[in-house]
DNA sequence: CTTAAAATTGCAACCGATTGCAGAAACATT
DNA sequence: AATGTTTCTGCAATCGGTTGCAATTTTAAG
């Protein structure tokens, strides 16, 4: 337990002020270049380690980002995070990282949380339950940025990252269209979000535009789980007429979904087929190769951060950018193949044709 | 942007002195309940919040525990954090969470910053190229309670929390030594990591103990990545006669191992048994099922955060609590089941048998 | 050699909450 | 009524950097 060394200490050793200490380590240019150097000498040889705190305390500024998750541990999210804090490290800032476990309660207490940490900037992906969003009035009114990506609070004037939900959903479901589908199921999450909101809406308006009749019994909504695949994987073995193809709004869910059906004795894609959503790994894992759409969780991280840190810097204003809508794209592989590409059919499956 | 609600303005709203209100709002016994709830109306009505900074400044307690972590993006790290927000957020404490990216000078940067962001401890994951941890010795000579979990530094007095490595690479060999596998390759990932080290040990073993003999050119040391696997597959296939089973180090690349190797028209586990490392999703969805070690990746998570926040509220002594060592089993699924199990035969494989 | 301009440095007042110690007020005891 | 206890409150110093403004030193110009 050393003592703490502190700007006072080093001062006191070069017989200077504490004033010209700090200015020297901030690299201020009013400082003499002899003197920064002593400075940074005694700094190095003495230990000395900045104290943030005191920094904070005084400039206001924190240099720490405050991100409300979901959960942490699914796929696209842990992407998502990766991606945030390798730009916001690289730009000097700080991550704070909290759960909201789904719960818009966990979701209200972390925004509090996050609220008296002071973080300079917030991003939040919002939970299942969450109803409305009164509990970021206060960085609203202090005009503390507040960033939504994914899970965007709706007819809501905030900045948000997202990819085009509705366009993805409609290219997908019209993928299974030209396959030859006329009998599409949709599995679809918590319609109380709006990415699967807008999943379902792209699916309506594709069938709309090829002229097939939307089905309410269709539509299954579930949570997504591994469990929800095999449940609704089940309700379609009981449909009558079998259905010849499967929209679902996520990998997971589609996995457990295929898994099941081929238990049953249904091939994919021959009697269903099936395609899911997300481009996660285990699409390229599943016989046959699920078709998905890709979804840049990294980039987004990424995007999510820099245009946060760019509005913090002034260099840009994120007030105006109201949305930022990132590139999707549909993956196909075997899952959703009926009629063979006419292309030069795809190897391994690994990175077939894109649409 | 509203100014700001201090102590000190509902100490002149309520004439009273900010020692008294800060002394409230923290509930401490001495302040007349009456006096307190008039605070806490003051406060809740003039939109006061904590600064955070001040109050740490003052009591040179954080509340916040800084993660040092390799990569965000993996399925296990995803856990683990998952494990270690839940209850770091239960107990009140913030986490500041980095990624090492595997190399050794970004852990030390990071490791820097949580210093210098006074956290109360800090869990490190250590990267690949970590070649020593005098990076962490700021934080020894100031007691501030280091833990590491997963990749441990060797020979060292460090609380650490893992798994027993050579025990379960032991058991998972032995398997299929019992399988009746007798060629048996190893896919390792980098050797200068302990985990690997131990699970490279693991196999050694099992196959001394079981009187075959070790051959060097049957370890292929790897990355681990998805692409690993196919170019290990690759190599596998080209030795004469072909292993009988194979080990590897992880799931990832067990599974695109077993692709490559099935393209290639080998039966698994008829020709060769595979067991992977980690049971991740994907050991359920590749055909056929894979059999891995089971490695409680949330679990670690949380016994990490418990343990330090244990020791800083002086509960328990972590620096007598050298190593804490996590069950982990075997789950064994189809791709190394050469015999057919004794028991009644598992059905879907979703949750089969145990060693 | 003077004087003005430029380059450095330092004083002192913050930032906002916490806490040891002392003093005041309220209550209890002879 | 006097004294001893308890219960509450407040003073003032402290945590460690930061920064506006003034003061001092150096350099340049006349």
């Amino acid at each position: 337990m050393e003592k703490e060394i502190t700007i006072y200490d080093i001062a006191r050793e070069l017989s200077i002020s504490p004033t010209t200490v700090s200015r020297g380590l901030n690299n201020h240019p009013a400082v003499n270049k002899n003197t920064k150097q002593k400075i940074f000498d005694a700094a190095a040889q003495m230990g000395y380690r900045s104290n943030a705190f005191a920094s904070r305390l005084r400039k206001q500024r924190t240099n720490t980002l405050g991100v409300i998750v979901p959960r942490l541990d699914s796929n696209f999210q842990s992407l998502v995070m990766a991606g945030m804090e390798k730009v916001a490290n690289e730009a000097g800032y700080n991550l704070i990282i909290s759960q909201s476990l789904e719960t818009a309660q966990k979701e209200i207490a972390n925004a509090r949380t996050m609220f008296e940490n002071r973080v300079d900037g917030l991003l939040v992906s919002l939970a299942y339950d969450t109803e409305n969003i009164d509990h970021f009035e206060p960085f609203f009114s202090k005009g503390i940025p507040l960033l939504f990506y994914d899970r965007v609070p709706e007819n809501k004037q905030c900045t948000s990252i997202v990819i085009n939900n509705i366009q993805a959903a409609h290219t997908a479901t019209t993928h299974l269209v030209e396959q030859g589908c006329q009998r599409i199921v949709h599995i679809s999450g918590n319609l109380r979000i709006n990415v699967y909101k807008d999943r379902l809406k792209g699916y309506k308006y594709a069938l709309m535009d090829h002229n097939i009749a939307f089905r309410e019994n269709y539509v299954i909504e579930t949570n997504l789980s591994e469990q929800a695949g095999v449940e609704a994987a089940n309700k379609i073995l009981q449909m009558d007429p079998l259905p010849d193809g499967i929209f679902v709004a996520n990998d997971t869910c589609a996995v457990s979904c295929i898994k099941t059906l081929k238990q049953a004795g249904i091939s994919i894609p021959g009697d269903i087929a099936v395609v899911g959503f997300n481009n996660d790994p285990i699409t390229r894992i599943i016989e046959p190769n699920l078709t998905s759409v890709d979804y840049p969780g990294g980039e987004m991280g990424e995007v999510a951060v820099r245009s946060l840190i760019n509005y913090l810097d002034g260099v840009s204003d994120v007030s105006i950018t109201n949305t930022i809508t990132l590139r999707s794209e549909l993956v196909v592989r075997e899952s959703s193949l009926k009629k063979k590409l006419t292309a030069p059919p795809a190897k391994s499956g690994k990175a077939a044709g894109m649409v």
